[in-house]
DNA sequence: AGCAAAGTTGTTAGCGCTAACAATTGAGGG
DNA sequence: CCCTCAATTGTTAGCGCTAACAACTTTGCT
């Protein structure tokens, strides 16, 4: 039975006859077209039998509504834009696939843009390819700080939930407790003795990374140590290497908590070629848990974000503000640390 | 209305009006709808001072066309589904992004839906999410053996191009050459005088791990030499690891062909504890060349595939088989080795 | 029984666009 | 001057669906 229906709804005749319309389910169940919408609809007032016999017909003919003119009359598209910068990372990528599950469990379709470089144009045109889509509503997972002023310019007239925001603006926003992950690392090597703690940062226009940043400092402040030492990297594991090389004759801290697990990687084959063993010299924390993380020489502490629920949490945001006609808002997920080789009390 | 009020919160400037159609082009320009229509399609035969007219006109007015009408009216959504599992790694992802650019530069749209398992039944839901969207082609990007066959059971009446297929069946394919790529690296490995070359292989099941395998094995025939040391991993860095500390103890080769860059990390780092030193008693070669790659302990010698090319040509296809009606056919992108420390001539 | 209210179904009118055809204009030839 | 042909523009009819309302049927209460 199954494999018929199946058959009939993807059957190859483009040529001999089109697919079947609501009128075409109408005749067949002896009704009229608007009986069919309302029970592909699910319209309260449709009597039992009435029903059924439609669902039969709709079963028997394979009948699948016709997307673009349910769109075309009621203003929808039940279609998500997700304006993504840097997909091809662990993060981003699997915040993206928390949204598309949320979505087309919702029955919503994702249409993604990518951007190359965060800039006003780019995200522009972005925006306005989703826009010429007729999406109902953006998910921009651009965690930079110019993002939200670059969307807000453009006075889309959609709602917009955007990752790594904490909502103050106009538009929503979902985001991990940046703050806490980074006092969880911090007060990780402090509970182990450590004193001197460095931090390499992201770049400090990306959210993440000035989150990060100040939840270090913060961490640091709270037990009376110094936050001097601070380097800003770009994300990848060569701006690690290339400052672990630095911090190799520096000798200047027994710790660093780094921003991602990338930079992480950089620096730990920078110490590695330098001699600094770790963790018995320095500790090395980092950020994202991505799965790799647990085989890094050595196993690397670090602190676990679940990207997936953050991007159905955007979804769910998205939802309320499309459906509910909710407002504004914020939704936070917690971070936690996972404790692996690389971090050790300080010798 | 409720809902259409909570929009008119993201409104900026026209809060009542709804946007501006042909008609109201054609007003404005003193022209019929139809001509406008004609110029935005381009079509030829409209006037040079009609078509700067209306031109005019339509920026006047910030007008853009309504994709569902359109649709609607041509049978054309101008938009193209991607079928992905394993997003989250970096080759699907960059292809993703590949697969983006080249369709966004055609004025298409790029619709995702990520399964999380292969299965016949999770590509059929996939494919049918896609059809109720109206997509005009589907991408998949599965590169399982399976893909193929539950794909063509579905009797699809859209285009499809197929990442990793060869373009022998019914649809159009485009690939990585992953035998060449695996002869370069075992012909690297046997310039280098190693005469005993195992493989760690991704899941056979795999379209790339089954070719990365048969690669290794016509290279290792070709000069000669044994091909029985080959294990089969599931492309995650703990299957690497757990591969290696059993390699660790056995001795059996010299170097090892490892089907991707992650097993490759959990390798080096099982043999790192097991104090098997590389390259020095062991040589490792991996495969995709990811941008961490250069900064594994030691840096890993790999094989680089241009996953956002293999997507650009993808989108090409797709292209050809929209517009020209061209047939099936088939794209190659060739790899090729980046050497680095992780492989020496053997002791 | 009688009549309002609620439940159920049908009819009509578009949504904004393009395809097909009809109408108009101007140029060139007899 | 008429006629033909080509170039340009306008008119009409849907694409498949839902909203709004109209029409009919049942129910419940006096």
């Amino acid at each position: 039975m199954r494999c018929r229906l199946a058959h009939n709804s993807f059957m190859a005749n483009s040529s001999e006859r089109r697919l079947p319309r609501l009128e075409d389910v109408a005749e067949r169940a002896g009704v009229s077209h608007q009986t069919v919408s309302r029970v592909i609809n699910n319209h309260p007032n449709v009597s039992k039998v009435t029903r059924e016999r439609v669902e039969a017909a709709i079963a028997e003919l394979g009948y699948r509504r016709n997307t673009a003119a349910r769109s075309l009359v009621t203003r929808r598209s039940h279609t998500i834009g997700v304006l993504a910068s840097e997909l091809s990372q662990y993060g981003p990528a699997n915040t993206l696939l928390g949204v598309e599950q949320a979505a087309r469990d919702a029955g919503y379709f994702v249409s993604i843009a990518a951007i190359r470089e965060v800039s006003a144009e780019s995200i522009s045109d972005a925006a306005r390819h989703f826009m010429d889509q007729g999406v109902d509503g953006i998910v921009a997972l651009v965690p930079h700080t110019g993002t939200l002023q670059a969307l807000e310019n453009l006075n889309l007239d959609v709602p917009v939930v955007v990752v790594g925001s904490s909502g103050e603006g106009r538009f929503s926003g979902a985001m991990v407790d940046q703050k806490l992950g980074a006092r969880l690392a911090v007060e990780h090597l402090i509970e182990q003795g450590h004193k001197r703690i460095g931090h390499i940062s992201g770049p400090r226009d990306w959210i993440d990374g000035a989150e990060r940043a100040e939840g270090w400092r913060e961490a640091l402040l709270q037990a009376g140590l110094a936050d001097d030492l601070i380097v800003e990297g770009d994300w990848s594991a060569g701006s690690g290497y290339g400052i672990g090389q630095q911090l190799a004759v520096a000798h200047a801290a027994t710790a660093v908590f780094v921003g991602n697990d990338q930079m992480a990687l950089g620096l730990l084959r920078a110490f590695g070629e330098a001699g600094v063993r770790v963790p018995q010299d320095v500790s090395v924390v980092g950020f994202d848990d991505q799965p790799e993380a647990g085989y890094f020489t050595p196993p690397l502490t670090t602190v676990r974000q679940d990207f997936e629920e953050l991007g159905r949490r955007c979804m769910d945001m998205m939802l309320a503000l499309l459906e509910d006609g909710a407002g504004a808002g914020a939704t936070v997920v917690e971070p936690r640390i996972v404790v692996r080789a690389s971090t050790a009390p300080p010798a």
